[in-house]
DNA sequence: ACCTTCCTATGACACATGTAGTAGGATCGG
DNA sequence: CCGATCCTACTACATGTGTCATAGGAAGGT
């Protein structure tokens, strides 16, 4: 387990980052062609974006071809993925139950979603989650 | 369905909508005394959290006691967790799959959090569900 | 070598956000 | 009625964020 330091992404510099997990390492004029096309920003608004995603040390050049630097991804999606859940997740009190009634309310969250994360789940128990399961007290085997 | 208008939060109005939301009303002066001790802000700045609230019609006054303003919310805690919930969907490419996975990783999501969704899903598609059943191809009965 | 093209480095700016101070009016206990 | 309090309306300001323009250097084709 070890805690990668997560910075604090804004939309925009996530929009990059994505483009960035995507295709491993790019140049900006790579980047920007990647964004979607209604809302492309100018391309020194991107490179601005990629040097503040370097200062803060999200990203950093790999090398050069021909007079541009290539970029590629420091921190992982993973980790900002669960950063920014573990974010969303505060501001619904830490639990997420009411996030999840929120996506199923929303019609975002289908059965099949379930069964489905109910097999990873039941999986990763067995591989992994043993010392929670004493922290959570164990699970009542219902539908038994 | 009726699509209620919700406003874009910051994370700090966020903070005085749930507290808004908890007492129903109350005035500047019960905000602040309900934020949490360690990092309480200013009287003031306080205040014009909420008058930004006002702005951005979040928020309005109802009375006034005394001579503070009693101000009570306009925008419900519900649209306004779904908005949050959707903007954050967008990032994981609009399905709720990968958010779901995440949480189990983190160990934020329990077998029995799963069965209590499972529940209340089945309630909700026999009252109001049939026609997401048809636009996402019914469900296989898996684990008949 | 020269010109066109592309890239980088830097500067700028408006608006958003967190944070708070000040002035002056309204209230309340005596 | 008076002073101590409390509240509101305003102002201010440092950062953060989205957005881009300019200047000038590097590459590449001819």
């Amino acid at each position: 387990m070890v805690r990668e330091k997560t910075v604090k992404l804004t939309k925009f510099e996530l929009e990059v980052m994505h483009v960035l997990w995507d295709l491993r390492s790019a140049s900006v004029r790579e980047i920007q062609e990647q964004l979607p096309e209604k809302k492309r920003p100018a391309y020194t608004t991107v490179q601005t974006i990629v040097r503040r995603l370097e200062e803060k040390s999200a990203v950093r050049r790999v090398k050069k071809i021909g007079n541009a630097f290539i970029f590629e991804p420091v921190v992982t999606r993973n980790a900002t993925h669960n950063r920014l859940i573990t974010e969303l997740l505060e501001l619904f009190g830490g639990s997420a139950r009411p996030l999840m009634a929120h996506l199923a309310e929303a019609g975002k969250l289908t059965l099949e979603d379930l069964r489905e994360m109910e097999t990873l789940l039941v999986d990763q128990e067995g591989l992994t989650g043993e010392g929670r399961e004493a922290k959570r007290g164990s699970l009542p085997r219902t539908r038994s």
